[in-house]
DNA sequence: TGACACGATGTTATACTATAACAATTGATC
DNA sequence: GATCAATTGTTATAGTATAACATCGTGTCA
């Protein structure tokens, strides 16, 4: 699995590739990733490929950015997501880097119980299995949250 | 689309059908459906097929158990998710009562932007096209959440 | 029956998550 | 450099959830 902690991957290069990526799509859609919004995503970014929650974004903050507080956050969390650079995880209640933010994807995760990793996929079989079931039902979808806990390859073989 | 709300069904008699099979699927657990318990879920099945929050339960309790409190009201949820009688919409931070308690089955839910009705499914195809991609990357899935955002048919045609 | 064990509920306090509303500042554009 | 819109600052509060310990109730068994 891409991107599972333990897999020896250098997260180092892959927040600075994130960061980059961040800034080329931003500046080719003229939004502003500002020195905050920065900040927060690669807040976002250095812990792992973990969600990480609003507030411990905050208490990491602080160093930095003395005058933040919640809505600092929520807003900088609000742009970012709107920009497809981060995914909310609803059954975590937090947030997690978007690994492929220049394609058109929906987020669907596999989130490991022991380590917390969350792998993104987008696979379109699940997908095209959603829209079947619900367009025979009548029901016109327009978002879909897929979110699967279990463990992860590492964990599973640590565990065994 | 089963349960829609405007879908004219008899909404009185599905609260009543729920609490039955509750009693009948306690008693044969062997669990015990206290009257604390069981008004949580008669709370819960008068919202509708419209998830509510623990908060908006925990207010109309108070007719009928002035000590209620957040405490009260939580740990009759779980009790209630505990034995499949009830589910949690991550996304809402809401419950709502389950459709099937009596079968082995996941939760669903095709969630209308409008109108607020969850519709709950239990489709194999989604759920095999799920432990299919976990499978291939190695992932033992345990737990699945899956919500749909959208727009159920009555509220389309409506809109329309 | 009475002592015990266990599950359920009561009670208080607090932690965690998120947004409203308005003020001040910054940056781009003319 | 005046103006407008977007961004950030600031204060307050709403909404969601759990920890920790006390008490109560029910069934069991000596």
């Amino acid at each position: 699995m891409k991107s599972m902690s333990g897999d020896g991957h250098d997260h180092g290069s892959c927040v600075a590739e994130a960061l980059q990526r961040a800034e080329a799509i931003c500046a080719a859609r003229g939004v502003r990733l500002t020195k905050l919004r920065r900040h927060v995503l690669e807040l976002v970014w250095e812990a792992g490929h973990s969600p990480i929650g609003a507030y411990d974004l905050l208490r990491r903050l602080d160093t930095e950015h003395a005058s933040a507080v919640p809505p600092t956050v929520y807003r900088a969390l609000d742009f970012l997501i709107e920009q497809g650079l981060v995914h909310r995880i609803e059954s975590l209640n937090a947030f997690v880097g978007c690994a492929s933010p220049q394609e058109e994807h929906v987020g669907q995760f596999l989130i490991c119980r022991n380590c917390g990793t969350a792998a993104e996929m987008s696979d379109a079989r699940i997908d095209r299995a959603i829209n079947k079931v619900a367009a025979e039902l009548g029901f016109v979808a327009d978002g879909r949250v897929v979110e699967v806990r279990g463990l992860c390859p590492s964990c599973r073989n640590t565990e065994a």
